[in-house]
Order: structure tokens, then sequence, then C-alpha cells
DNA sequence: CAAATCAGCCAAAGCGCTTTGGAAGCCTCT
DNA sequence: AGAGGCTTCCAAAGCGCTTTGGCTGATTTG
């Protein structure tokens, strides 16, 4: 069932129906009504490609996926996508995935924007300076970053958390139950995220006339064993950190398993804070020592990035809003009072 | 730069430069030279929009995503997926998730295949009979399944692990160290591969004589605190058994905090195996004690469902034809002979 | 009362590609 | 020399939508 067949059987033109179907104003309102009622029935839905070649619009949002060898998605992604999902899922978009060369993704997202596939797209996991937002919004495709870059004389629309404040608030909370020498296990230390959150964590150290030296802080891919490597590195040295602040979930588990294998306890011998993005398959109450978080949910950040997205693709959002998130600080049994 | 202008140029009809493009033989090699040359040069890349609408391919394969408040997604579709795209971007295909109410993801599939969005699909985690699978049998479009269904008259095209010899070779493994109480911690009693894992236990069981009693299954969401409960409620009882094979690494994280919480050991007190899809981010590894388990690469097959799929595309595979991967078993330090 | 306005509809021209149904030119064969 | 067969190209007809530029008849305006 296409146009030319129902508006044959209306005895109306091509030109009417499709604007019935599509709310224009030039068309008498009974005439909509029957338009709508034999569309309904007959079951007519607009072919989308020959739409998308008529308009350029596509009713998809884009992401570039970056892939390789070398490269693991992690599971963070997953958890976002469930709430883009959610979001998308009620409003009929679908979403692309462009899977693309990790030391390139500039072509693809040239080709996704000259090729008109997606309405808008997003970008996560940015750098300072990222190339990718210099190029999309050049592009001009609508866009919206989760996360946040640095060191752009634009502004840009994005959606983060307030990493700074959440690590801020971490240490400040260990600081006052009296620890000097606190640590810092961080994500990839080239993203925005980790700088914010280090950053957050320098400046709760400062305030108390502290500082947090090179050999106090890691970064590192956020997995288990790199979680245990470092924390092991941290706890074998002379004057080993009476606690430490930590990036993942993930990493976390190795810190932990760290702490058994040297024969140490928390929050005895070790306060524990770390950030959770909220996954349903691990959570910080059922660790060994109920964990310390930072909280803020990943999924709802992916519903909300999909609903902005699709308010600028219809252009109820405009011009370059930035929205930060705050984040919870859930004090569990990992944290005590330092050691004397 | 479209064909209308690239033809004028080499002062040649639209047709011919199509032709010439795409590889039909009848055009002259000097001609063909002579276009792709010129197309190279010029950067011309064919419209998308405009040759889905003339041809009905869209470059692109499908998923339907199933979602909902209380859906989860799991893990496992992350690395599943980066697979997926290490075939993909090197093709230059793209993934177009489309996500669906998990109670009814027929009326995407149905939708997808008439507007002709994706030119083939996979089904993840089918079920014995999975109604999913019989429509898009129906429905026409090539399509792959990741797992395998069970009960139904036709054949259909798969990728799956060997799951019940997976189990097998692992519980028979348990029975020759002695162990005469098995237990299964599995996932959802509803998808095949926990069925034929089940089944594989029960096989070497039977073997042996033995059998796997009601108390002696669980079946959970593939959760840490899934498996932490499972394993309390198994080794808490009268006589809890010496052995346990899990279906995930994230669950056997909960089994091993259970059986420390119990002031137990292993394998001195429980001999475990668990099933690993090999994730980055969590090794087996790097367990407390290093973790017996069935490996296969769910990373691998993705890859392979991406390569089947576009050879399904291109005509250059069909039939029912099933693939069935062999899994490793790999021996740790979580086994040890039952102890008396 | 003629002119101007307006609501409501339509025919046709795109969008950029593929594909059908020739046609021209050149050989080969009888 | 005419018929038949290749090779190589082309014009034009789609694919199914949106949108431009009218056209008609009824209503308002000066």
């Amino acid at each position: 069932m296409n146009l030319k067949q129902l508006s044959h059987m209306l005895s109306l033109s091509q030109t009417t129906v499709s604007r019935a179907l599509n709310g224009y104003p030039e068309v008498s309102e009974e005439t909509r009504r029957r338009v709508m009622d034999a569309a309904k029935r007959h079951g007519y839905r607009p072919n989308p490609s020959a739409r998308r070649l008529a308009t350029g619009k596509s009713g998809m949002i884009g992401y570039v996926l970056p892939t390789g060898n070398a490269v693991d998605i992690d599971p963070h992604f997953v958890e976002f996508l469930s709430g883009l999902g959610d979001y998308a899922r009620a409003h009929e978009l679908d979403l692309v995935l462009s899977p693309a060369d990790a030391d390139d993704e500039e072509t693809t997202y040239r080709r996704i924007v000259a090729n008109r596939q997606v309405d808008a797209v997003y970008v996560s996991s940015p750098r300072p300076a990222d190339r990718r937002l210099a190029l999309v919004n050049t592009l001009g495709i609508p866009f919206i970053v989760h996360g946040r870059s640095e060191g752009f004389d634009f502004d840009y629309p994005y959606l983060d958390i307030d990493n700074e404040g959440a690590f801020h608030e971490a240490a400040r909370l260990l600081l006052q139950l009296g620890h000097k020498r606190l640590a810092l296990i961080n994500g990839n230390e080239r993203e925005t995220f980790a700088i914010h959150r280090e950053r957050g964590m320098r400046r709760a150290l400062a305030a108390n006339g502290l500082t947090l030296g090179e050999r106090h802080i890691r970064s590192v891919a956020m997995t288990e064993e790199n979680g245990y490597r470092a924390a092991r590195r941290l706890l074998e040295e002379n004057e080993p950190p009476t606690a430490i602040v930590c990036s993942s979930l993930i990493m976390a588990l190795g810190v932990v398993r760290a702490v058994r294998d040297l024969g140490l306890t928390i929050p005895g011998d070790l306060s524990l804070v770390a950030h959770d993005d909220v996954f349903p398959w691990l959570r910080p109450e059922n660790f060994p020592v109920p964990l310390s978080t930072t909280r803020s949910s990943i999924r709802l950040a992916g519903a909300r990035v999909a609903e902005r997205l699709a308010a600028r693709i219809s252009g109820l959002e405009e011009g370059a809003r930035g929205e930060v998130w705050p984040v919870d600080l859930v004090v569990r049994g990992s944290v005590a009072g330092a050691p004397s």
C-alpha cells in the first residue's frame, strides 16, 4: 500500500493525501479526517526510503563505534544504550551504529553526514580538544556530546555528570575521616572525565594543604586486572595510601582482591570509594564490604541524550546548552577513620 | 557530485556510468577504467538513499533490541557487538538497532522488513520454539540466529557453541575427581543455551548413575547478586554440593563471595567451574583462586555472524546451515578432588 | 460591481539511483 | 549483399515520497 494507491482509493491527489497525513494546513479538516482514517484502516505507512530521498531526513540517530583488534567496547556502553533504547522505542527512532577504525573515525563521520544516513549523532568519551567535536560542529549535523571536552573556542551541547564535584566530595569525606595519604585509580587519563575526577580530588586535597603525588595516581583502562595491579603497586610502597578512590566498580573488584592478597582489610587498613555507573549485574552494596560510591546512572543519561537529540532534530532545542548532573555520594561500610 | 553530473563530465549516459561502477559486463574495459578513474578523482559516492529506493537494498544489518524498564541488556551484548563491528567495519556495513518493547518484538520485525530498512537481521538469545524465528523465517528476510532454538518443523541458519558438550565435559571432569554432589547455577531456564547446558550436565551425571536433583539447580538472571544467593542456598543445605558449575563469570563472582562468607574455601570445600565468554575486563585467571572455565569468545562469534550475514545478503550462503563451535575446557586452580 | 483575497485542491517536477528495452555500429556467415 | 549476432552504449521509465507553482470557486473588500 503506497501513497499512489491510497490517494486513488480516496479520489484525491497524492499531494493532498501527503499533506493531510503530515499535518499541513492547506487541507480541510474533513478531508484530513477521511485520509487519516483510510490510512489507518489500510495500514498505510510511508516508505522511509522514499521519504528520505525526498526530504533528506532518515528518522535515525547515529553513533560512530570505534572498533579494531585492540579496541574493547566497554560495558558502560551497553547500559547507556539501554537508556537510549528506552526513549527511542517510544518515539520510533532507530539507532545506527557505524563501526569505524578507532584511528580514523573522521572518515566515517563524513560519510554518514554526506550520505544523510542519520539526522543526528552523539559523541561519547570525549577528550580535551577532541577532533570529533570540531568535526561534527563544522559538518553541521545536530549532535550531543555525552561527557565534555575542553579547550575549544566554541560551545557545544552536552550532557555530563559532575565528575569533579563527585570526586571532590569523595576526597573531602576521606580527609574528614583523618586520611592524609589518598590515592586515585583513574580511567584513561586522556579522557576528560578522568581529568575532571583528578581535578576534583586535587582540589579537595589542596584545601587541606595536601597534594596528590605522582606515585599516588594511576590511569588505566577499566578492567579488574588493572585495578588489581594498580592497587598492589600503591599498597606495596613505603608509605602506602590509607584511602583509595577508584573510577569504576570493575576496577574496584581488583582493588578488593589486591587488599586481600596482601593480608589487609577494608576499611581497617584501607578505605575505598568507587564510582558507580549503576550496572544491574554488579552492585556496590554486594561487595565483600559494602562499597561507598559516587553514583550516577549512565542508563538515565542515555535516555536523556536520546530525548535531547530528538528535540534538536525537530528544532525544539537549539544552541549550545550544556547540562551537568549532580552525583550522589553514597556512604557504605568501605570507609572508616584513618588507621593510627 | 551525483551520477548526473559525473556522467555529464564524461559525456556518457547515467546508465553506462552506473553500470561501469557496478561491474556490469556490457561496458568496455576502457570506458570502465575512465569512469572508475573519474569517480575516484572526484570522490563520487552513490547516494545510499537513492540507491535504496531503486534497489530496495540498504547495506545495513538489523537487530531488534528488546527494551523496557525491567529489561537489562546484558554485557555479553557489547562483546558480541565488538566482534560484529570488527567485520562490519571492513565491509562498510552499518548496524541498525531497532529498540522494541520486550513484550512485542514482532511489530518491530514486521516494520523493518516491510520498510526494507535492513538487508538482514540476526536474532539472539533464542528460546525453544521462539516465535521470532518463525516470524523472520516467514517474512523471508535473510537472517542468522546466534544460538539455537528447538521444536520447529523447519531448519534455519544459526551459529551456536556446543553448550551441551561444554557442560558435559565440565561435569565429567568433576566426576572423575570424585565429586558426587554437583550443582548447576544456570542462566534463564527458558533460553535454549541454559537448557543445553543442563542437558549436558545431566548426561554426564547419568553416565555415572547420578542425577541432578531439583534442589541442585538454579536458574537466574546472570548477575553477581544472583550468583551469591544461589550459592548460599546450595551451600547451606544439609548435604551441600562439593562442586558447582556456573553459567557465567559474573555469577561466579557471587559464588566466590558466598563461599568466603560461609568460611569455606575453593577448591578445598568446593570445586568451581564457570563459563567464560571472554570479557576483556574480567578474566578467570585473575579470580582469587584461578577459575576453571569452559571458554568461548563471544566476540569471535559476533564477527562470524556478521560475515555469514554478509554472505547471505550477497547470495553466497544459502540454506539452513547450522554451525556449532566446540568449547574449550580450561582447567585452573578452582577444581580439585572431592573432599573426603 | 469589479478586484482582490483565500481556502482547498491538483499536476507535475523533483530527490539520485537502477534497470528495461532498444539502437547503432561492426563482424561474421551464408 | 543481406541476415544474424555481438559489443557498447543510451533514453526513459521507474522506485514512492515531498513540494512548488498553479488553478478553481467562494468570499471579502474598496
